[in-house]
DNA sequence: CTTTGCTCTTGAATGGCATACAAGATGACC
DNA sequence: GGTCATCTTGTATGCCATTCAAGAGCAAAG
């Protein structure tokens, strides 16, 4: 099957790609990154990049599930813990995505690709938050807002600069506050 | 006073711009609105606009500046309000700034005059909060932890949408949850 | 072995953008 | 009437995302 194997291909370029992307909208930002500064990195011309994808928002989408299926690997690793222990995590998990949290944010406006993603990711994330929280007993509605109100935080936390002192403070009101006794 | 004169000239030269750019901005976004397009509606050249402001980005402090001192005329009319009508409010002040705020966000790191307005902007929202945290019987400590849980949680709803119940049950919980019995 | 057709890459261009610079216009003060 | 500061503009620069049509490489079909 040579269609196969041109898909394979196909994958491990993009691959390529969105791990060059990855690092320099990382490093540099997405506004502070071109995509003739991704394509120099790679050794190719500028408008390779169009081959792979339509712009450099679905590149983006492409850098985002990457991140996303990296962090996916190590959910497993706090199914047990307490919501705050959880929460921290999550916090340390997007610590270096920050700057593209904010673009995310940004550009919902203006590119359909990156509002579609958006939207996912939150139904995505919201939906275990709530199963957490209702394995805690929490009831269904209440579980919903906290859910809301907890990725509120996160966001929050990761936007705006704070001592380590500010973030334990913060998740552990939340968590004594969501919780039942 | 000649200089007097030319002041006040200035000052209201930079109140047409600044009025035309908040009215592009607030439609079209930051970067769907070019220095060009500001200076198209105004009938000057684009590079005049630089006489005023030395980037767009202190064009954009210029509007966050106007907007506020907006809102800041309308801040007497809810002192005597309840914690949840005084988050309310502030909602319904910046839900037209909801893309501007998004922006603010994403260009902390790129602009330092950007940053430099979010942090003063923060301080005094916050010193606001805790204000009022305290007239209510909040200790001190606590008061500061949950006034940057307070502006999280508004950040959070402008940035994202939600039904007029989401905002009226987190508003709720918050306002139950952070003011003593 | 050659032709066809698909996948991938590129050169060259387009239009838009924020911004810089130096030259002018305007009007106040000496 | 000339000088000076204030304001405006023409023109240009370099960067950007993106487009388009032309090519290169290579597999399958004849």
């Amino acid at each position: 099957m040579a269609k196969n194997k041109r898909d394979i291909d196909l994958k491990v370029k993009q691959d390529e790609l969105e791990s060059t992307a990855t690092r320099l909208f990382l490093s540099l930002g997405y506004d502070g990154t071109s995509m003739g500064r991704i394509a120099r990195e790679l050794g190719v011309a500028p408008n390779t990049l169009y081959w792979y994808y339509a712009s450099k928002d679905e590149l983006l989408v492409g850098v985002l599930n990457r991140q996303m299926s990296q962090t996916l690997v190590r959910l497993p690793t706090i199914v047990e813990k307490s919501l705050k222990e959880k929460m921290a995590w999550a916090l340390r998990e997007f610590e270096q995505s920050r700057e593209l949290v904010a673009t995310v944010h940004a550009r919902l406006e203006q590119s359909e690709v990156i509002r579609e993603w958006h939207d996912q990711f939150h139904r995505f994330v919201e939906a275990a938050v709530i199963h957490t929280l209702q394995a805690d007993g929490v009831a269904k509605e209440r579980a919903a807002m906290l859910a809301t109100v907890g990725t509120f935080l996160v966001e929050g936390l990761l936007a705006h600069p704070h001592s380590e002192r500010q973030r334990e403070a913060i998740l552990q009101w939340f968590s004594e506050s969501a919780l039942p006794a």
